[in-house]
DNA sequence: CATTACGTTTACGTAAACGTCAACCTGAAA
DNA sequence: TTTCAGGTTGACGTTTACGTAAACGTAATG
């Protein structure tokens, strides 16, 4: 019983919202690669997770490029320490790049609560007049 | 008493990492706009603030057409109801994707953490054999 | 059997965000 | 006075992330 789900190129375009070009053009760049049926794309499951780390990337303003050697680090399970100690370092400044966003986010929306609280009283004291 | 501080296009680029070409294509696309003294830009404080926020924008992935709008959206005071309603509006939209970002990096953070975790564990099974 | 839907590759086009010259001006320092 | 450090405006080049169109294959459907 191995109910290997699969998708076809328009399925994932629709399921996403993305035009089947730019699903295509994620795989000619190596962040994806469905198996052929007759020519033909088929994703499986690992494909689907694969596309939801690449838009969760873009909406976090990250490139293709970056996103792919990312996930090409957390794929790879090296067995030297070295390299070993090389993914923890990168994952480090990776996560003071989060941690940094977090903070210009979390700033952004003080400024705009004290915008929205002033165009707020603006419209009360408009509507009493 | 007026002491208005100003600074050169080389005292931003130093200040803040960028190429004079990057600060003055922010100005071509209407993001900035300094004096001039005899031909030559002249930035005050106002440009600074704009310059952070344009840089803190960017970190967080929104384009320079973006950052420009909302900008100018927060820039100008209008008077009249429905204009007020709408930049309310706009402000809910722009939190809306913030908060989404926010998830985002919670999400990306604690994935990182169980990668983190599991390469630990390697070095040190890797250390102790 | 012709059409339609859906897929493919190849290739040129495009917008955004700068980089990289070239050619020029200008004020201060040697 | 020459020289040089820093500024200016074009203008063309480059990378990224796709859009768009052409030309073709294939499978199901009326």
């Amino acid at each position: 019983m191995n109910s290997t789900v699969t998708y076809t190129i328009s399925d994932l375009s629709k399921h996403f919202d993305l035009t089947p070009r730019t699903i295509r053009y994620y795989e000619s760049e190596g962040l994806l690669n469905p198996v052929r049926d007759n020519g033909k794309r088929i994703y499986r499951e690992r494909d689907l997770v694969r596309l939801k780390l690449i838009l969760r990337g873009k909406r976090l303003g990250f490139s293709l490029a970056e996103i792919k050697t990312t996930m090409e680090l957390y794929d790879t399970q090296p067995n030297e320490s070295a390299q070993l100690r090389y993914v923890l370092e990168t994952i480090e400044s990776h996560r003071d790049e989060l941690v940094q966003k977090q903070v210009d986010i979390e700033n952004t929306l003080a400024e705009m609560q004290s915008v929205a609280d002033n165009v707020q009283k603006k419209l009360n004291s408009l509507g009493q007049s």
